[in-house]
DNA sequence: ACCGCGATGCACT
DNA sequence: GTGCATCGCGGTG
């Protein structure tokens, strides 16, 4: 078997809307704690659900290149949300991690969360960084070096795709990619013809 | 299972 | 002042 493959910021440096689903089944770890990625959703310059698209400010300042860096800011006032910064300097695009199914430093992702379901932990983009424990430290920080690492998937995983999550502009758009049946994801997927489910 | 709402920072076609 | 790329809790079927 071959090493896990480190994602190079060359990785990075291309349309947010081929980043994405292969990032799904990637691992990501901050200072160790972390797991692979089963759920994120594609931001570019020309969405209006996108921070980048009135230019740029302060705020989403890193969010403007170059990829392969971190862009963090705070929603609603109390979370953290962390996306994976893609294309060409210059140009806003990035990839918002949603969700992963915890694989590395469970305890201390308990101790951060306060110990809800291993499926909750990193529910979601705010639970996510709350058990990382990403702040606004982390804005603009290079990943490819610590505390950051991102490993490759090894394998090709099923992928689901359908609109994003939490937004009102552009929400036709199915720009949220999904490790299918994933037990771990924020929420499930909206299919578009979902067929009507009973538990079991 | 669903729905409503409060907490709280900050940018602002 | 308004509107969020959210979450957790408490109410109601």
């Amino acid at each position: 078997m071959a090493l896990p493959r480190r994602l190079s910021r060359d990785f990075f440096a291309r349309s947010v809307h081929e980043v994405a689903p292969e990032l799904i089944g990637a691992t990501l770890l901050v200072d160790g704690v972390g797991g692979r990625i089963v759920e994120v959703e594609a931001y570019d310059q020309d969405d209006p659900a996108s921070h980048g698209y009135n230019g740029r400010t302060a705020r989403n300042a890193s969010m403007f290149g170059p990829a392969g860096h971190a862009y963090v800011y705070r929603s609603y006032g109390i979370h953290w949300c962390l996306n994976l910064v893609c294309a060409e300097a210059g140009r806003a695009e990035a990839v918002l991690v949603r969700a992963l199914e915890p694989t590395h430093g469970l305890d201390a992702m308990r101790a951060r969360r306060g110990t809800p379901g291993v499926r909750q932990l990193c529910a979601g983009p705010g639970r996510l960084c709350q058990a990382l424990a990403v702040t606004r430290d982390h804005d603009g920080l290079p990943l490819d070096e610590p505390p950051f690492e991102l490993y490759a998937r090894e394998s090709e995983p099923q992928i689901a795709s359908g609109p994003r999550v939490g937004i009102t502009k552009a929400a036709d758009l199915a720009w949220r990619y999904c490790l299918a049946g994933s037990p771990f994801l924020s929420r499930p997927l909206r299919l578009s013809a979902s067929p009507v489910r009973r538990r079991g």
